[in-house]
DNA sequence: CGGAGTCTTGAGGGCACTCAAAATCTGTGG
DNA sequence: CCACAGATTTTGAGTGCCCTCAAGACTCCG
């Protein structure tokens, strides 16, 4: 059972270098061999359904899915988009329990499979697999955590900006100095995204409109390449909804300072 | 070298079984033993402070810590209540990066300190540690997406009231037919949990108070022991903001089942 | 050309935010 | 024990954002 890199089934993925399985070796290596599958999911193509159980660690190739969560009341909301190097479906895995979410595909997409079970192969013999994992948790929650923040800080305006900042680095195209793309994503699925109501995404996108953020035509976008967040107005600090002058930064900062005299952790071991 | 259980410095903790330290062993329980230690924490006191460069993992023994990112502007937003059995400070780990929030504690506390490179070392020595930290990033992504769920589908006054629900779990005790608590966190903590403005947090209480799900004098809390989240009028369903009648449960649902003939990963390897 | 689905627009209302000020609580010193 | 300063919490007034309901416009297809 000799290896070399060249043996490795990630090996060619343009994603390699950075994948979770790139350190499998020897014994690791088998069993990824074994456990490896690749599938193509054509646009609208589920890849797992929300309460299935989990049959291993899928890896985007190519294309783009959509993780949600669907509620009881019909509605749902879009957890993440998953691109090209990222893997879905480890949460379910590690947690040893069925998905809680939905994975499916809004671009025709393929996708790298790694079977349950030989998950498991897969780490026993190579910790170091695991290791880029939880890295991958660990970046699931950084971005989670900068949601839960914008989503209290910021208006869905300015959220709705950032998306689509977002979305033209990924999909956007420069000409002459305007960005511009085509949007993967519904205006549903922004809505989804952004959490708010198809009509409220509506106006967003007028208000954008009207201020000259951006130019909208149908699932066109484009945006001019110097002006990344300005609405033309006076120039704001990232201030908390709507504009208003520095009162507070005073409690809870004061709080740090007196501090009853204790610094942050003296480390007096 | 010998190690038996008596020997771990987690054994004794109430929270040794599930702790993420207990598969050490051998070399493992040395360099555990190497670079643990415990710490005292003041009521409002830091652990950390944001952007402290990462001194190690740290594991809530007793007490209450409050873990938040403050924002440029002088507000901040209190992502995570850590309890006794919880770890904190593991995401800077895995990250290899400073810390994006503060830890401070609410109430006087301890927590069980495993220094930085320590941490290292017991992961190399037994790679179960690893597995059970992982296992702890789901459970934070879990809530964290709870949380984002939350937000976009409830209304603050059913956040509230499932927030002093949680809290009434682990701080109320029972009182005949009543439960009541002493609040561990000021309104304005409370109110950065639930992502509103303090007043606003004051007018959530009011309403609790009217409709009778509530008592409050302060810091004290009172509410029935049988009616967990029933505001006195009709039972509605998880209805989205207010309450409304059942159109839409159409668009999304009736995609997944058209879904071009392609039936949820027909696992074709 | 007629749906079906998606997106937009309009009307009306409730919730949460901002600003401002009063009220209450807490700890300290006389 | 009371007075007082500082901090926290509450209340009031006004406004804007976002939601719901409803209907119209647009698009894509068979």
């Amino acid at each position: 059972m000799t290896n070399t890199k060249s043996d490795h089934p990630c090996n060619g993925c343009a994603f390699y270098q950075g994948s979770v399985w790139q350190p499998a070796n020897a014994a690791g290596l088998s069993a990824l061999k074994r456990g490896f599958a690749r599938k193509d999911l054509a646009a609208e193509q589920a890849l797992y359904a929300q309460d299935d159980e989990n049959r291993g660690v899928f890896c985007v190739s190519s294309g783009l899915i959509a993780v949600r969560t669907h509620h009881s009341d019909g509605t749902s909301t879009l957890i993440k988009l998953a691109y090209p190097g990222d893997i879905i479906g480890y949460r379910s895995f590690l947690a040893g329990a069925r998905h809680k979410t939905e994975a499916r595909a809004l671009v025709p997409s393929r996708v790298c499979i790694v079977a349950h079970r030989d998950v498991s192969h897969v780490i026993g013999a190579n910790p170091t697999v695991l290791r880029r994992i939880a890295g991958r948790c660990v970046t699931e929650i950084d971005s989670n955590h900068a949601r839960i923040i914008a989503t209290s800080v910021k208006p869905n305006r300015d959220r709705l900006r950032d998306l689509l900042l977002e979305l033209m680095e990924r999909h956007g195209h420069r000409d002459g100095d305007r960005l511009s793309m085509h949007l993967p994503l519904s205006r549903t699925d922004l809505a989804d995204l952004i959490g708010v109501r198809p009509e409220t995404m509506s106006r967003l996108f007028r208000q954008l409109k009207d201020d000259g953020t951006l130019t909208v035509s149908g699932r066109e976008i484009g945006m001019a390449v110097t002006a990344p967040s300005r609405p033309p107005e006076a120039g704001l600090l990232p201030r908390r909804h709507s504009q208003s002058r520095d009162t507070r930064r005073s409690s809870r900062v004061a709080t740090a300072v007196r501090d009853h005299g204790h610094p942050a952790i003296p480390t007096d071991r």
